[in-house]
DNA sequence: AACATTCCCAACCGCGAAGCA
DNA sequence: TTGCTTCGCGGTTGGGAATGT
């Protein structure tokens, strides 16, 4: 079934919400809290399907929906995290407040993924030959970075020896082109992530995400808890301790 | 001014996961 | 365990706005 309950329901309205439209939604959920979505249509006699009512409150009528262009840090939040989870924007999302999963999605390809064309790969084919270059370097590099973090080798250890399968990696660490220190980077199967804890590479990048003003470590906001191969951000360990 | 092209984003679609009887 | 319903996610599309020729 392709679009939730009575599918193929004739008469559903399809396109651009209008704003009766809104305002009926809106009513509904202010009254009876959000989901059961099949039923909004039931009880407002709106002709939506609960799909596309659904999408509309959360990609535009839910409060604290920040609108206007993504900032610069936003925009570095989510280059990021791209590179670590790939399109897994719900999950980006949940690092950006206000922001949609579809909102980045959307921004993702006309910003970024236009620009990974001929020279952008001629740009990848270059930094390869560089970090190749560095590896070997790195390799030791990486040992000595870890050996200044006890906590952050155990946790390795714990992810390589508990979870072999996901293959945990420091793929590269060191210092760029500009000096900038770049931090180790792990790289392992996301999808048993969960939305409570924070996976060690995260964890690694501190400086991300320290974008709170209520944690100076950016992270109880995120909810971390301890659990095996997580580390966990609420007590005295401060992000900032690796570098 | 007129037309073509590109940009941007709201909305739709299909699929798989979760929940439940 | 199975089948059905609901939900959420990622990919894609359609069309208006902006920009270029």
């Amino acid at each position: 079934m392709g679009s939730w309950g009575i599918c193929e329901q004739e008469g559903w309205r399809k396109g651009p919400w209008t704003p009766a439209e809104d305002k009926l939604l809106i009513e509904y959920i202010s009254q009876n809290g959000e989901g059961r979505w099949s039923f909004v249509s039931k009880c407002t006699g709106l002709k939506r399907s609960g799909k596309s009512c659904r999408l509309r409150w959360v990609n535009y009528l839910r409060p604290g929906l920040k609108k206007g262009h993504l900032t610069p840090q936003e925009e570095g939040i989510i280059i990021e995290l791209h590179a670590l989870w790939g399109n897994k924007w719900s999950t980006i999302a949940r690092y950006l407040p206000g922001r949609t999963d579809n909102e980045i999605k959307n921004y993702w390809r006309t910003h970024f993924k236009k620009k990974s064309k001929p020279d952008q790969i001629k740009q990848e084919k270059k930094k390869e030959i560089i970090i190749k270059q560095q590896q070997q370097q790195q390799t030791d590099d990486n040992k000595n970075i870890i050996n200044k973090i006890p906590l952050a080798t155990q946790l390795l250890t714990s992810i390589e020896e508990k979870n072999n399968k996901q293959e945990a990696e420091i793929v590269f660490s060191g210092i760029d082109e500009n000096h900038h220190q770049f931090l180790p980077m792990v790289y392992q199967d996301t999808s048993s992530w969960s939305d409570n804890f924070i996976p060690l590479d995260c964890y690694l990048w501190g400086g991300l995400w320290d974008l709170g003003d209520d944690d100076p470590n950016g992270c109880s906001k995120m909810g971390a808890q301890n659990q095996d191969n997580y580390y966990s951000c609420e007590g005295e360990y401060a992000v900032d301790y690796i570098f």
